[in-house]
RNA sequence: GUGGGCGUAGCUCAGUUGGUUAGAGCGCCAGGUUGUGGCCCUGGAGGUCGCCGGUUCAAAUCCGGUCGCUCACCCCA
């Protein structure tokens, strides 16, 4: 079974026709869906200059490279994720560009890492990106973008939500507590495992990771124990600075309800995400039953594009991965069905019918059918069994006295009936 | 990187306390059926039992290692 010389690497897929059925089922949603908001595909190398990694995602990322020394000397890494990538494209070549740019992209991004449940080390992400609008309707319009991908493979609200946070309103609410600007960034990564740490353990990592006192780490918990906003607008509402992240988001949610989506999201503090480079709204996409991990991510990066030298720009975007997706499809029996199927498969009875097989298949292919017949010599009853498994709607009948009367006989491969056509009409 | 579970035909799996030619179903190929598919019947191909080593008269079976798959941890595009 395994002939160890030549295995697949770990972590990498083949795609049989089976399987890269469901792909472009995925891929053909996405693109549906990205044209429909007037989204233009654009792509790039999977391979770039290590550097554009290293500090510009953050160190999870850069740690888990697929990344090496290329003949030239140069240090080079498969990319893990498009945004730095589209930073760099449009570093040189946005200020020629109308604004907003509205672009997706479908790349194969990898990492090293060891595989498990949802995480190959290569997969395939829709990426879809605004840059140059910071109103809050071009958060709303990104999130839209992503929810309707979802929809356009049938899923519902009933099936998956988007959770939205915002880096501002939880720097503001922290601040509001007494976090010092030096702890935030470790209150964030306590933040992003609330779900998955103890609470003693939470409260420990607040105090010696984040520097607060056992007071204010427990004041941080109880901000969370509240689902929704409505916790910090009772208690911080009236501050200024967190009102207008409050009005913000309040708008946000409104673009939502006026699009019909509101039932897709709820707001949820304990979204961080893990990228460095966020610096407003940042949303996640989970399926209801929490049976798998995160679907889609996203978020703002205003400051990204001058990071790698270009205009400064502000920007929205979001990567939602094929691999959980697909899992779920799979799990809510939404794939595709990919049986094969063809139009219509000729059988000539006899090696006289050969040639005007051939020419009735391709004048069938030229009109845009889809034709398949034996390729050699086989009884018809052979020949049957293979227009079945082929998933022939129809099968053209070549016999001699039918030909010698210039018809052959259409056979529908469902219901069994035949039918006389015209050799005129076939070639 | 750490830990658990699992590797027998293309797929899903069976294989007694170690015992001689390793099986089934499905799928595939061929025939029954050189003017009609699905159903049925018959036959066939396909396996160094993941790999390497050890124990033994004898290993798919026991032991060690290794590779792969898988789940979890770490982390998260």
């Amino acid at each position: 079974m395994s002939k160890a010389a030549f295995q697949r690497l770990p972590g990498f897929r083949d795609f049989v026709p089976e399987d890269l059925a469901l792909r472009s089922h995925i891929f053909d949603a996405w693109r549906r869906v990205s044209r429909r908001y007037g989204f233009r595909e654009y792509d790039g190398p999977p391979l770039e200059p290590l550097e554009l990694y290293v500090e510009k995602s953050g160190e999870e990322i850069v740690g888990q490279l697929y990344a090496f020394t290329d003949r030239g000397g140069r240090e080079v890494a498969l990319r893990p994720e498009m945004t730095p990538s589209l930073a760099r494209i449009l570093g040189e070549r946005s200020r020629g560009l109308a604004k907003p740019i509205r672009w997706f992209s479908i790349p194969q991004l990898f990492r090293y890492e060891r595989q498990q449940k949802g995480r190959l080390r290569e997969h395939f992400q829709w990426n879809v990106d605004i840059v140059g609008e910071d109103d809050v309707a071009a958060d709303a319009e990104v999130l839209a973008v992503a929810i309707d991908g979802l929809r356009a493979l049938g899923l519902t609200a009933a099936d998956v939500r988007a959770r939205v946070s915002d880096r501002r309103l939880l720097s503001a609410v922290l601040g509001a507590l007494g976090v010092p600007a030096e702890g935030l960034p470790a209150t964030y990564a306590v933040v992003d495992k609330l779900e998955r740490e103890p609470r003693e353990r939470s409260l420990e990592r607040l105090q010696n990771e984040a520097g607060l006192d056992a007071g204010r780490a427990r004041e941080v918990l109880a901000l969370f124990e509240t689902p929704g906003l409505e916790g910090v607008r009772e208690r911080f509402g009236e501050r200024d600075e967190v009102g207008a992240e409050l009005a913000r988001l309040d708008t946000y949610q409104g673009h939502l309800e006026a699009m019909g989506l509101g039932d897709f999201m709820t707001f949820d503090l304990t979204i961080v995400r893990g990228l460095a480079y966020y610096t407003g709204i940042v949303f996640e996409l989970f399926d209801r039953s929490g049976e798998f991990r995160a679907i889609c991510g996203g978020g703002r990066y205003d400051r990204l594009l001058e990071l790698v030298g270009g205009e400064p720009l502000p920007a929205v975007g979001f990567g939602m991965g094929d691999v959980v997706l697909g899992e779920l499809l799979r799990a809510r029996d939404l794939l595709p069905d990919a049986a094969p199927s063809v139009d219509r498969f000729i059988v000539p009875i006899g090696p006289e019918q050969r040639a005007l097989a051939l020419r009735i298949g391709h004048a069938e292919r030229e009109r845009g059918r889809s034709v398949l017949y034996a390729l050699r010599e086989q009884g018809v009853g052979k020949q049957f069994k293979a227009a079945a498994s082929a998933g022939a709607r129809e099968v053209v009948v070549l016999g001699p006295e039918e030909v010698a009367r210039g018809v052959a006989v259409v056979r529908d491969m469902a219901s069994g009936e035949e039918r006389e056509v015209s050799l005129e009409e076939l070639t």
